[in-house]
DNA sequence: TATGAATGAGAATTCATTCAT
DNA sequence: TATGAATGAATTCTCATTCAT
């Protein structure tokens, strides 16, 4: 997958071409990791070219070697973060169904949390957005958490399941977006957990199939 | 849009385009509404002293008679809200002592809503901050709806009520900004006025005192 | 007429203002002036707005206080001209009437000579344009010279009329931009003064009415 | 498109993508091939080294190890054009006695007309120069043509034959750069031919040796 | 020898802030 | 006092040219 396959809006074409030489692999590596650094600290318009390239040890003009503009290497970001989402939730979905709700709502907001942790650029729903991408990896990542939700409870139709998962999603940005703010290790991730488990009893429980371990 | 038609906000004075024989506090008042729409409008880095001005009906040179600098001026903003805040808090503190759990829930969400339309400038939670001014408008938003809780619940101290307090605005937060992204008519609203009734419930109904109405 | 009246392509919309104080008309007549000198030196693309600026005794950043960007920059200069074309063939129209063809082709090529050196920015028919402005102006004195033609010999009908004059319009070109690589006062002017002469009795002279003039 | 089909040009052979072991002289004729079709395209300052690397199946690297820089680059382009100029001219010439002046105009125009076709990155006598070479050029092609015109009529002294050759030069330079905007069929190039003629008539005609054709 | 990759010097454009009238 | 105007620093993006492998 060439790097500046992004078709977005009419930009220039510019011959962007992907890294070939190991060098140049490891340079776009540390390109995106600074990129993702920069975004996640200054958000999207915030961080500059220069700044990326910094933390990356180049200058800019290499940054244009891989990466045809800014959009196209923030999008480039989000669109390896997707790829990772179905490796980690497929992962998770192979013991979902031995799960009490309560410890499906604690390990679904653990791992979505850390999901966020590690691709913190993503600013999940924060201020404007800088092209469809972010849109699209909200709404891949919030169908995912569907999917496995209706694994877990199978009676689970599509539309609630799509809710429920907003919801989850929309509580783990609540606490990653805090923390980023008061990063007091304050006892709000306990609450949110407490919260989540308690929505989700109210919405799966009623599939009265006792199987799943006892009520908390 | 508000959630329910609690409280119609005041008057509104629109920014007067026609040359505005400058008494001080009018063209302040004027700048500082400009400010605030343009602001919620672009975010603080998106706006420019020029569409401030503009909006204003008036030139960038007359911004800097008033304020320093483009940082004062918006902190001016979130101070002046800040002011209002009690205003609006003391009035619903009035009535709540009447409220069941359910109700106060529904209620308070739906101010804080309210409260967050009027005051978008703040994109609370989001994104950089450009002082320390909108996490001091934050703090001072969650204390004063901590002590409307406390006022509900008197059984309840500060830490816990600190806590509620600030999961209930990160879930008005959620719905807000996931509004600006979706602004479908999703079922979102529901779903948290749902939840934060669950959670309050656990948090303030082990106070059995059930002098509040009957539970839903 | 406001200086950013050009909608031309869908670029941004900043705050462009036509200069109000006598400062600003005499800055922007400054630019113009300056702009004309550049690109008539160094051609569109050539001319860099730091150039354009330090010959009219600014910074790049005043430039854009009156013109949204480099395209309207050059599109108002070439704007005015158009405007003075009217004023000077209409003028010239006066006499027209009177003249022999062969003084017709001596005083059109004079008159045209001028204008081109007047105009010089305008690089008539060269490389590649702008924006269509150009082609606009070209038109518009093509046409203007038929009209001219028209009156002098009003059998003339529209059609040859402006190929005749398109010819008229590229001698001149000829000799204005070969002046520019050989400055040299060489001969080629006479020799296009000739031409022109020879061409324009064989395409007016056939109006046998000898009322103007004896044959040269 | 050639006025009229005098000679097809030779081979053309086209540049190659695939990899190219790399016989020298073969890699610097698919330079100077991919760069004149650029710079002809372009023009000199729009020609990319990376552009004319692609359209040579080369890469910039490989650019620099046959050129110093891309002027020499053009300039090496321009020098193998003029030799191809003896060529075409000496052929031309062998028929050029037997010419009467109305076909000499015909035949010189259309042989001119190709020639800036297959030269067309030469831009002649458009915006700046990048270096002597483009004037070099233009002046050796003049001087060819003022030879070609004394073969013809012998009784030319070398001033005159110069100058009439600039003439002609320019009149071809006119149409080309004049379809080049509008490349409407449209009737300028009879315009310009009818005017050549009359033009050559003036100016060859004087020599009273009727040998050569009876005139149109 | 071929060629990915690196880079420094611009270029256009934006904007907060200052200042003269 | 109000406000046009001036400007310098920053930002995105481009490209000829150099270099290491």
């Amino acid at each position: 997958m060439s790097i500046s396959s992004h078709k977005s809006s009419p930009k220039k074409t510019r011959a962007v071409q992907a890294p070939q030489r190991s060098n140049g692999k490891l340079r776009v590596a540390a390109i995106l990791e600074g990129a993702a650094a920069v975004i996640a600290e200054k958000g999207y318009e915030g961080a500059t070219m220069a700044e990326i390239a910094a933390r990356s040890g180049t200058k800019t003009g290499s940054l244009y070697r891989f990466f045809p503009n800014k959009e196209s290497l923030a999008d480039t970001m989000l669109v390896s973060a997707r790829e990772s989402l179905d490796v980690i939730f497929d992962r998770f979905d192979t013991g979902v169904n031995a799960l009490s709700i309560r410890a499906l709502a604690d390990d679904l907001l653990a791992l979505i949390f850390e999901l966020l942790a590690k691709f913190a650029f993503v600013k999940l729903l924060d201020a404007k957005d800088w092209s469809v991408k972010p849109a699209e990896f909200r709404g891949a990542l919030q169908q995912r958490i569907a999917k496995t939700l209706m694994i877990h409870t199978p009676s689970l139709s599509k539309k609630p399941a799509a809710d429920i998962a907003l919801v989850i999603l929309l509580n783990v940005k609540s606490v990653v977006t805090h923390q980023a703010f008061f990063n007091a290790s304050s006892s709000v991730l306990e609450e949110f957990r407490d919260m989540t488990r308690l929505y989700l009893k109210s919405r799966l429980g009623s599939s009265i199939s006792g199987k799943k371990g006892i009520p908390s």
